[in-house]
DNA sequence: AACATTGTTCCATCTTTCGCACTGTTGTGC
DNA sequence: GCACAACAGTGCGAAAGATGGAACAATGTT
């Protein structure tokens, strides 16, 4: 029971900060030697459950978790006193609380580059009309942490916060092509590909063929690669060493604008992300190590 | 040292999910000798920390959480692991991830409260042309889940998240007012006070009285009691036994409207909450208590 | 009343914990 | 440049505490 358990681990492979987290999707061979995690790495599993899936039962979240009955009870009673689980005594289930929202809010207001690039997402905005967006690094995929909306667009206006992986968007691609070889081929090599649209880059040489592309003219486009009708150009923000550590992104229907005109904002989108970078720089020295750029 | 100290606690003290967090914005008298608390409550403690003051060096962190040093390291390591904690290897400093931005973006999107209500807010605020906001109940505070604001004011908002204390806004006083009295004085006993505002209410008598008209009219008014030039007004979304979970109001600045006016949108309001309240008891039989349901 | 499900208690085991001692790195003052 | 201090991070091991299987109690449900 329970393929994709979260069972303790020997506190032995204390790997690098490689992100050993990003559950595959395959439960091919499973030895059961899936690996064990500590505490506290459980709990956020379980949260993580309860999040994603809604209200659940107790045992619902005993077959789904893999955790012990008591275990399990002792955790979701340490989550609920600190209001990250709400438990419903009428249904018996327990959910995500609100606490969350807290948290997240905070760190919204307090994330620095989400400040120090606000000013640009709205100089982009009124310049396009269009949906202008910033968002961040989460190994394979890319998070978006703020956005403007321009005048009365309908589309997704809860954005923040959404995820997206790094090969169908155009801040994804800007974060893999500035990336160094050896993390670019890392995060590659634990992309787990998906169609979502015929567009979608679904081949290693597809992408690394449209990443050559994007690092040589200095912005990437998405032309309905994640959703039909959606059309985006993103450019990136790197930190001292010329890594991508975020990207902006301007987003139009296609009914509205075309390709052309997309591109045709591609030096105010570039100089705007350009800005933010050099905002986050305050004690850089310039180039750094081995290459220059 | 670390006057608001995590250690670990004997697991004995299992009270019935009384709600033993809220750390008091008052470091004062502090004899309280922390609680000890669980592995798992002491890494949500230690994010928090992170979440509320910004980057920290390890040395800070270790001076401000209390944790040993070893401990700090294995806990800090997992919630990099999970990105729960991002790790600045130039400034050697700690700080909140944005994988709880993303699990916040869930929350919300799937919270069915908030989706029941939307349309309502939308209704309202296209009525009065004013903020609307649904904000739950948390402990001695209630927090923003979402708002509708009707001049063309984009982003997710800074008010989700927010959090209040219950005595200084309506949807706070609404809360308290629509709550069986045991509830209400457990959570009156732990509020500690502070004047936002000459209009505060800062005292149990003026709460009281001020909960007692509220419960007769059905409505709570908050006249610059938490901020100098904006009014609101309240109703509660109640549960199946009339508990308040929820509470909708309507914020408008002094200068553009009055109390009088604010009052007029009443019966809107109190109607508005009551459907909200409706849809949430699918199941519900009526009348409270023990009785027949 | 029999049943199903949630929740609690017990306790032998095994992991985590955390003080301490140690290494490596960065920066400061002379 | 040097020594020195301050800090980040790791390894060790005895003690503390979490873990989890199972039996038990307390709920609803049929």
């Amino acid at each position: 029971m329970s393929v994709n358990s979260i069972k303790p681990r020997k506190s032995s492979d204390r790997s690098k900060h490689e992100l050993p987290s990003e559950k595959s999707d395959k439960p091919a061979n499973e030895q059961i030697k899936k690996k064990q995690v500590g505490g506290v790495v459980r709990a956020i599993r379980l949260l993580d459950l309860l999040v994603s899936e809604g209200p659940l039962r107790f045992a619902e979240i005993e077959d789904r978790s893999g955790l012990p009955k008591a275990t399990l009870h002792r955790m979701l009673n340490d989550l609920i006193d600190e209001r990250f689980v709400i438990f419903d005594e009428r249904a018996l289930s327990y959910n995500a609380g609100y606490r969350i929202l807290e948290m997240a809010n905070r760190v919204w207001t307090r994330s620095d580059i989400r400040m120090l690039a606000r000013d640009q997402l709205l100089a982009l905005s009124a310049l396009t009309g269009e949906t202008v967006q910033i968002a961040v690094h989460a190994d394979t995929h890319v998070v978006v942490i703020d956005h403007v909306e321009s005048t009365q667009s309908v589309r997704l206006s809860i954005s923040v916060g959404n995820k997206s992986p790094v090969y169908c968007s155009g801040t994804g691609k800007v974060m893999l092509a500035w990336c160094d070889a050896q993390r670019q081929e890392s995060i590659i090599s634990r992309i787990s590909f998906a169609r979502y649209t015929p567009n979608t880059v679904t081949s290693l040489p597809e992408l690394h063929k449209d990443l050559a592309l994007i690092s040589k003219r200095g912005y990437a486009l998405d032309l309905e690669e994640s959703f039909i009708g959606t059309n985006s150009i993103a450019a990136p923000i790197v930190d001292h060493g010329g890594q991508a550590i975020a990207g902006i992104s301007i987003t139009a229907p296609t009914f509205r604008v075309g390709v052309d005109e997309l591109v045709q904002w591609k030096e105010s989108l570039i100089a705007a992300a350009a800005e933010v970078s050099r905002r986050l720089a305050p004690r850089a020295g310039g180039s750094m190590d081995s290459s220059i750029n």
